[in-house]
DNA sequence: TGTGGAATACCATGATTAGGGTATGGCCGA
DNA sequence: TCGGCCATACCCTAATCATGGTATTCCACA
């Protein structure tokens, strides 16, 4: 069966061109338009009843195509061995193991597939585990009411359906980053701009012979400002002070 | 005028501990609710009619007080000097500047305080930048409609209202660090229980003796052991090899 | 069951480098 | 004019590097 179907960013961004895409379509003056095979869709959820639930909406779906509905992470990673997979919908608890690693399975066999996790886990290890391994969805269970062929489409348009509360962990993890960085800012001493060259070269492990030539600077000159630097880093030798300075992020890795 | 308010998890964890969040779901007994001042709402957004409309909204929303409904940073700013307001929803291009100077403004006099974004803008820097500087929503204008009622509840009861394009980028990020960590752990080398030892002792500036000494070995086996690291790092001394390791991740700074 | 390899541990020495101290002078902005 | 930054110079001690070795344990593979 053969429909017609946007073209979403992913699909476009996937292949190589978009030229590819675009002449190969030929329906109408439309080139945003092109002639798609069903979104092919595996779903795992341990949990009987829902999984039926969610199945049906799935099956009963007309774009896309439900390859099969698993309830174990065996059987998931066999399904998505059996088939060029689009999508993988999951759970996260399963019997025999994490749904993660499933995702982790199709990133490694299909890396332009999606997947989204449907779960009850909201805890930041999860999430982020999840969110790490390639999920581009995460869906809270306990929503009132999901919308599963909404966050189909949103995943699949190159957008990333999330219920707020999950959402809320990737803000604080992201907004982390940000404090620590800023914080750091302030305790991080100032090094001037001689020192930042010798400190540099000291990284790449320089000996002062090395570091004077390269600097064009007396060989005597250069452990003065070494040990500037150790003063302003608290450290006492070349090692620790590397050390200091990567951790308050003076140099970039 | 006073009104009974569920208290917030972002609330429960200001005034203590984790206990009363994990208890303050919904429903619970009595000891979940709180009398509580309407909450102080300050709305930003450049354009009039899109202001007026979206200010209509709070304002008929008996929950909420409009504190102000302003068309400048300045005036912003201004607003969140004037009065411990509890949320922020700020539009980013603001004609003397970005609304994110606002919510860096906003955290630095009440770091408990809240920050929705609601912007036409959907790119990466716009949007780790609102989400650094201490947003906890993001709502793409384009939307069909924004629930904004819904996207306040929510960022007060510490979730995080964000549209699924812009959590895409959220997405992408986390993604990425999880991408390059596993990438790294590939191309790392194996260092052995007593290297990485060896190795925590050299970024913390021991010399062979400590190290034999914090090690309980002797003082001629440190160096084996050095040698045998600085020929996994490919370095050829201290310095280098921690940089190597800070570089590769073996050290967490 | 034996055997090779890797990791760990120990020993020794000469050449090189790093670290600490101290001193002097030029330059520039407050 | 003072202080901070940069640069230069010398000397001495301590530490490191690159070499040589040898021995033990443990695990995987044949």
């Amino acid at each position: 069966m053969i429909r017609v179907w946007p073209i979403s960013p992913r699909q476009a961004c996937l292949t190589n061109k978009r030229s590819t895409l675009a002449d190969s379509d030929e329906t109408g003056p439309e080139d945003n338009f092109m002639v798609t095979p069903l979104l092919k869709v595996v779903l795992t959820e341990d949990d009987g009843p829902v999984r039926e639930r969610l199945a049906r909406i799935v099956h009963e779906w007309p774009e896309a195509e439900l390859c099969a509905a698993c309830a174990t992470l065996e059987e998931t990673q066999a399904a998505i061995e059996a088939d060029d997979i689009d999508l993988l919908i999951t759970d996260l608890k399963l019997p025999d193991g994490s749904g993660i690693e499933a995702i982790r399975f199709l990133a490694r066999r299909r890396s332009e597939a999606e997947a989204i996790v449907i779960s009850v886990l909201a805890d930041e290890r999860s999430v982020l585990a999840a969110i790490e391994a390639g999920a581009s969805g995460y869906l809270l269970k306990d929503a009132d009411s999901i919308d599963l062929i909404e966050a189909i489409r949103d995943v699949m348009a190159g957008r990333s359906p999330i219920s707020s509360r999950i959402a809320r962990v990737l803000v604080r993890r992201l907004s982390e980053n940000g404090n620590t960085a800023a914080e750091n800012e302030g305790a991080r001493p100032a090094l001037t701009e001689r020192e930042m060259d010798i400190l540099w070269g000291i990284a790449k492990g320089f000996t002062y012979g090395e570091l004077a030539d390269s600097l064009a600077i007396s060989r005597q000159t250069v452990p003065v400002h070494i040990r500037n630097i150790y003063r302003k880093l608290q450290a006492s030798n070349r090692s620790e002070a590397v050390f200091e300075a990567a951790r308050l992020g003076l140099i970039r890795l």
